[in-house]
DNA sequence: CTGAAAGCGCTTACAG
DNA sequence: CTGAAAGCGCTTACAG
């Protein structure tokens, strides 16, 4: 067991007093070592070692009026956001940000209420939100927001990060193999990425011809792939599923599997995350890769952008996901595609 | 688009001469309405609601020398915080406390420079570490940190939070199926939780008279633990498989069944984690579930009562983790079983 | 190149 | 029950 806290820290004037000279010429030193003349220097730079003395940051805080302090606002919900917060922590370090976390249980309206008090406390200087939050009848707010995966566009500082369209591209790849009867079993619909994948879902349907036997909301999880499948009538003629995420794919595929249906001589199974355990799976997982990394880079530096008036970058579309096909997809079963 | 930050907030100063009192009272309000007489109270209200005032956080924290606010150390590892960083964010926010993340990357003898500067940063008042951090060498910390996932003891308010004993159970349960010969693909050595789920593996085999034929390190991959499968010799001998965690016992299980294995019929595999998609798979995977969102209640429970210098409860063992059995496990082959 | 002074917005003894 | 004063540890014009 180590010892706790007994001694203060050294402040500026201990430094400035050991060091001969006054508290001003310390703080001068601390934000820039060359306006002193070296003799000063030296003894200013002994006396901070001597004293491990570091500056305190809520009084330079109080005093400059800047934080170097940004919130990430976490989804209550199934999402796993370990990488890209990991990203995005470590470029706004990087840019000298501390990144403080808040968790928002509730609605759409409770997390909004929340992020507007945590706008105004004065205690960050811009937000990263990794939820959908609702911003309908807010107004102002006096610090930078940027949301993740969010297509709403009410928002000050919105970035769009999240993008669906990667839904058309595993459609039409399906529509190549012969596929012509789908199934989207979606994602909890409070989520602007849940929301958005079904839209592009049904529109590429719609564009290319194909049916949709259902568009059937979900919640995120696995079982809510398997009920998908254990309610699907027999004659239904769908081949092919396009489900919310990886988690929902594989509970799609155990469903299937209940129902006597092999993946992916029967069925075609799509997710979307490319987890490392769906790759492994038996089949591997067609799927997509969203790089968390760089989403969280991107949307960081979105909100640097923000917070410090420069022109916000455009976010690089196409490169942070990647469709990946695997072993769940394959042409559709002989009979259905020769009708 | 919603405007940005024009007005600057009120101040108590500007309350109290709005309200026709000293900030004194404005102050002694915020701290405690009833020790105002009900008029005043009632114009300070007034005043606060008018100009919808809001403490400045960072002033307050520079007079009471407490800053309310804690920090989390993220791992860099595959791992994904989530549930438990929620959970222990929620706990610290009902405290009172803020939460801040840091991400660090680099090795344990690294993370513990960024600890430790994170310590005597005035900053924060107790710090929570997700990850291992190399200790040794360390002598004072002037805030509480606790470790959770570590066994490590030279550390303040050192808690430990895994607990790998959950390994003997299964061991236990693979023996009474008649397993003799087994195999651990264990984590990345560098994770306290790797190490213990290895030494508790091999404590077991010896215990109770079994063989290990091999402890393979591996880095927590479902790679690792294909790799494993992969080089192991046929006449090897081993019926079960017990796996760092669910993604390394996926990759074993994919590695078993391309060396012609059927899993749990020549084989049986346990993970760890009770990952929601790994209970979808085929065969479901055995393993072992762990309560993080309880994991990162109590380790802030643990972190509140040092820094409030309270007696620090012990942690509640054997209620956070729980042995599943699912399809990946049964009886080894009988010709070995046999033998 | 350096120092004396003011002030950031609060809280907390100390008087009254 | 309320107010005047001091002070938390810095930074930043303003002088010299």
């Amino acid at each position: 067991m180590a010892e706790v806290g007994e001694k203060r820290p050294a402040t500026i004037h201990q430094v400035a007093s050991l060091a001969g000279v006054s508290h001003t010429t310390v703080s001068r030193y601390l934000q820039d070592k060359d306006s002193l003349k070296p003799k000063t220097r030296v003894k200013v730079d002994f006396a901070i070692k001597t004293l491990d003395y570091r500056p305190n940051l809520v009084a330079r805080s109080m005093r400059t009026r800047r934080t170097n302090r940004i919130a990430i606002v976490l989804p209550s919900g199934p999402h796993s956001p370990g990488r890209l917060l990991s990203a995005a922590s470590e470029t706004a370090h990087q840019a000298g940000y501390q990144v403080e976390i808040v968790s928002i249980e509730g609605g759409p309206r409770a997390r909004a209420a929340r992020v507007d008090e945590l706008a105004r406390s004065g205690q960050v200087e811009g937000i990263l939100s990794i939820s959908s939050i609702d911003v309908r009848g807010k107004k102002s707010w006096n610090v930078p927001i940027v949301v993740s995966g969010n297509y709403d566009d009410e928002l000050r500082g919105l970035g769009e990060l999240a993008d669906a369209s990667e839904i058309r591209e595993i459609i039409e790849h399906l529509a190549g193999l012969g596929h012509r009867t789908f199934l989207h079993v979606a994602g909890a619909q409070t989520f602007a990425s849940a929301r958005s994948r079904k839209q592009v879902y049904l529109e590429t349907i719609e564009r290319l011809g194909l049916r949709s036997f259902a568009a059937i909301d979900g919640d995120w999880s696995a079982q809510s792939g398997f009920d998908a499948m254990a309610g699907l009538p027999s004659d239904s003629g769908v081949t092919a599923v396009v489900a919310g995420n990886d988690v929902v794919a594989m509970g799609v595929i155990r469903g299937a599997r209940s129902r006597g249906w092999d993946v992916p001589r029967d069925l075609s199974v799509f997710g979307w995350d490319d987890y490392e355990i769906a790759r492994f799976a038996t089949p591997s997982l067609s799927t997509v890769a969203v790089d968390r990394e760089a989403q969280g880079r991107e949307a960081i530096h979105r909100l640097l952008a923000e917070i410090r008036g420069e022109p916000v970058p455009e976010p690089a579309r196409g490169t942070i996901n990647r469709v990946i096909f695997r072993e769940s997809t394959a042409p559709p079963p002989a009979a259905v595609s020769g009708r």
